[in-house]
RNA sequence: CGGAGUGUAGCUCAGCUUGGUAGAGCACUGCCUUCGGGAGGCAGGGGCCGGAGGUUCAAAUCCUCUCACUCCGACCA
């Protein structure tokens, strides 16, 4: 390509919406453009760039012998129904009437177009397994859409399901999918890591989140420092010795803690360490749904650890989601302000972190207000209910397979595998017959890649203050050429002419600079390190004396001068594919 | 959805407090010079000041409403 037939829409202004290096870049080095938010235009250089990716993911998805196909965008309201998310899902499923006033959705995902495909078309374990997968648009009319295509309401996936006549069967596929990501990833040139995660109201028992590691990443993952286990923040676990608290020293007292609220305050104003003090919250129970009146369960907790949501809104009893009891409902049943409470005399189910199930000794709120106590111990003085893991987990904790330190990255989310079961093949009734000739619910697996945001965490990974630096399996183009006083030597747009029919002729892709004589050097070598081209040939009068051309790779500081006659070869053997 | 903020040229922004002929830089067009790291000169084109009401002799500027976008939070396969 070259650059007088190309749009070519670098700035050089920062563009003032974008806060993520990722999203700064894609703008100023013309990828992309924003339409409105969330939404966004693909532009020839930054398309390339998803083909590519979208490129390497198919190949791969092909390899592990999964079909590609493409369902709609828009879906028919009655599969929602028939597998119950029509009503479940918030509004982040964009829903619409069409001419008819029938109900239709954008699609946010395509459990139930493919399951209805699957039921439809396959009637015999025989055909089985299979994996169906597409590369395709997808909408989620996300509440905060940002970070440019990070967290983008239109975007493009890669989604694939998989259908297996038993467990084993799924496990199967789920492992060739695990290995076929870390493939994916790996060809992308991406640091990464594959971390147990929550499965969410997509539903199923085992699932794993790959992620890419950069700081500006949304999630917390957690990882080992020496072992295997690596885990997202939301399921992340820590090894708590299994024995009971120390016995008690000393006899609980009340004390009078005006003004002290927090366990920053309480700790300041007792001279205690916040490790023994614990905090008790006060959540919704699930009781309340059947007899309409609010039940209240507290969680308590050790002062210096924070409570899991996730985690905390699995245990038995507790609403899922999480809510909170208001201020107002913990006066009125408790009696006190939400600063002041504690396990000690208080009627409600206790549930108790593991961590504070060790502790002796400690300081709790008095379930009064202005007052805490102190020398407080289970068993003794107070009792709980059952002991649970709820919290999350901090750096330095030790693994809960015992090996090693655990430590907290941050990562963006580019993958996730999931075990689905029979969640909606059962709800749909996507049965086959199995070898009794009986009807058979399937089990299902699905495997998701978000190839649009792959792009942006490519380039929060490979980035400097000059732009973008790609590696060479999804750069827009493999080498730049810039021409250097053209104006003075004839010569050099000829070579340039001839180098650019000469890499094109061994599949390598090129764009040459040939803006016009006004467009200075500088410009030039600013945008073409700006889009990150990763390989660059300058064509000058000065090297063309030596017979030389000069060659510099974008993410190394030194350039070097090639002969004329080697350079093909030169980038040939360069340039992995 | 709660909190905060911003809407003026294609982009980045000034002007608004204190109402009085709409500006700068970049980008764009033409000519000349320059040419290995975002060149210079001259001459140009381009804006319903987000939208709707109101106050006023007069509104980008003051008031009301509305829409859009951004950030923080909540939320999120």
């Amino acid at each position: 390509m070259r650059t007088s037939l190309y749009l070519l829409a670098t700035t050089r202004d920062m563009p003032a919406d974008a806060v993520v290096v990722s999203h700064q870049l894609m703008l100023k080095a013309g990828l992309i453009r924003k339409l409105a938010a969330g939404l966004y235009t693909w532009l020839p250089m930054g398309l390339r760039v998803l083909h590519k990716v979208t490129n390497i993911v198919r190949e791969e998805m092909d390899r592990s012998g999964a079909l590609e196909v493409s369902m709609p965008v828009v879906q028919p309201a009655e599969l929602w129904l028939e597998s119950g998310r029509w009503d479940i899902m918030g509004d982040e499923l964009q829903r619409f009437k069409d001419r008819h006033l029938r109900d239709f959705c954008l699609g946010p995902t395509h459990e139930e177009v493919i399951t209805d495909l699957v039921r439809n078309e396959y009637s015999s374990y025989k055909q089985l397994p299979v994996n169906i997968y597409q590369i395709q648009t997808k909408f989620r009319d996300e509440r905060r859409p940002r970070f440019g295509v990070m967290r983008a309401r239109e975007f493009t996936m890669k989604d694939a399901y998989s259908f297996h006549i038993d467990k084993a069967s799924l496990q199967k596929t789920y492992d060739q999918m695990y290995e076929t990501y870390q493939r994916i990833f790996t060809r992308l040139g991406f640091h990464f890591r594959a971390v147990l995660a929550d499965s969410g109201n997509i539903g199923g028992s085992c699932s794993h989140e790959f992620h890419v590691l950069a700081d500006s990443g949304e999630d917390l993952i957690v990882f080992s420092d020496t072992g295997d286990y690596a885990a997202n923040m939301e399921m992340a676990s820590a090894f708590v010795p299994e024995q009971s608290a120390s016995a008690a020293t000393r006899s609980m007292e009340k004390v009078a803690t005006p003004d002290s609220k927090s366990i920053d305050d309480v700790a300041a104003f007792l001279q205690v360490a916040p490790d023994s003090i614990v905090k008790t919250l006060i959540v919704h129970g699930d009781a309340d749904i059947a007899t309409a009146q609010p039940s209240l369960i507290a969680l308590v907790l050790r002062g210096d650890h924070q409570l899991n949501e996730i985690k905390a809104a699995k245990l038995e009893g507790v609403r899922s989601p999480l809510t909170f009891a208001t201020d107002a409902q913990i006066q009125s049943a408790l009696g006190c302000s939400p600063g002041s409470i504690g396990p000690v005399h208080l009627d409600i189910p206790i549930l108790v972190d593991r961590n504070a199930a060790l502790l002796s000794d400690f300081v709790c709120g008095a379930n009064a207000d202005g007052f805490h106590l102190r020398g407080v111990n289970w068993k003794r003085d107070c009792s709980y209910l059952r002991v649970e893991d709820m919290r999350n987990v901090v750096e330095g904790d030790k693994s809960p397979d015992g090996k090693g330190v655990l430590s907290i990255k941050r990562g963006i989310e580019v993958g996730h595998i999931f075990q689905l079961g029979n969640k909606y093949s059962k709800a749909m009734n996507a049965t086959v017959l199995d070898e009794n000739g009986r009807n058979s619910v399937m089990e299902m697996g699905c495997y998701g890649i978000g190839v649009s945001r792959i792009v942006a965490a490519a380039i929060e990974q490979s980035h400097d203050e000059k732009g973008i630096i790609w590696s060479d399996n999804i750069a827009p183009f493999h080498v730049a050429i810039i021409p250097l006083n053209a104006h003075k030597a004839p010569q050099v747009l000829e070579v340039c002419e001839q180098l650019y029919k000469e890499l094109a002729a061994v599949g390598i892709e090129v764009l040459l600079d040939d803006r016009d004589k006004k467009t200075s050097p500088g410009v030039k070598f600013a945008d073409m390190e700006l889009i990150g081209i990763p390989h660059r040939l300058v064509v000058s009068d000065r090297g063309l004396e030596a017979g030389e051309i000069e060659y510099k790779h974008r993410a190394k500081p030194d350039n070097e001068m090639i002969k004329r006659e080697n350079v093909v070869a030169f980038l040939r053997d360069l340039i992995k594919n």
